[in-house]
DNA sequence: CGGAATCCTATATGATACTG
DNA sequence: CAGTATCATATAGGATTCCG
């Protein structure tokens, strides 16, 4: 159920691909949540208001494939997850900086 | 058909307001090409491979009605319809850029 | 606590045919 | 030439239930 993103081709521009990593319902508010700090996941989806577990699991995956997060699992009972954003999830700072700034000309 | 895009509320950031802007199918590709100057709807088509025409209109009319391209219409038989960046839209580009550098990364 | 699994709806995208 | 209109499919998002 992966490894085989594009199945009808088309060239992948670069700018395509970072746009998709921040593309979804989620996850500037997650990245912005972590902007401030490491996070729990139930302290995560009491800060998003209204996203489910699903979606919640979902959006943090796929950032993680990204490369913009990490997940640190703490074997113990009962489980801790902790996510916290990586120097590349960092670094996207200045370009979510700069849209807010376009966005707010719309 | 308008005017009520958040149907079950929540706080729009503006930073989301400018990914929705930029997000889509060949909004990319399209302010790439209008980045190199003004094109007629059949010469976008013909360079963005693959594209509809239905699709294309679509996208166009989004991107204009967030003020990123302009639409000019020379009323004459046959009909000629040309698309440019507006000043806003150009205003992109260093935001583009960046994504395309981070993309590079991912 | 932090998930996974299943089912369902909404939205985006696409194929195709027609038109002033 | 530059669209519209209609229909179909694909993907994203969400509600709910169950689990180690």
């Amino acid at each position: 159920m992966e490894a085989k993103s594009q199945s009808h081709e088309r060239k992948t521009c670069p700018a395509e691909t970072a746009l998709k990593a921040i593309s979804g319902r989620w996850k500037l508010f997650i990245w912005g949540e972590l902007l401030t700090g490491v996070k729990r996941f139930g302290e995560l989806q009491r800060s998003l208001n209204g996203i489910t577990q699903k979606m919640l699991t979902q959006q943090l995956r796929e950032m993680e494939e990204d490369g913009i997060i990490h997940r640190e699992v703490y074997l113990q009972i009962p489980p801790k997850v902790e996510y916290s954003l990586t120097p590349l999830g960092e670094s996207l700072k200045p370009i979510i900086d700069a849209m807010h700034e376009f966005g707010t000309q719309l």
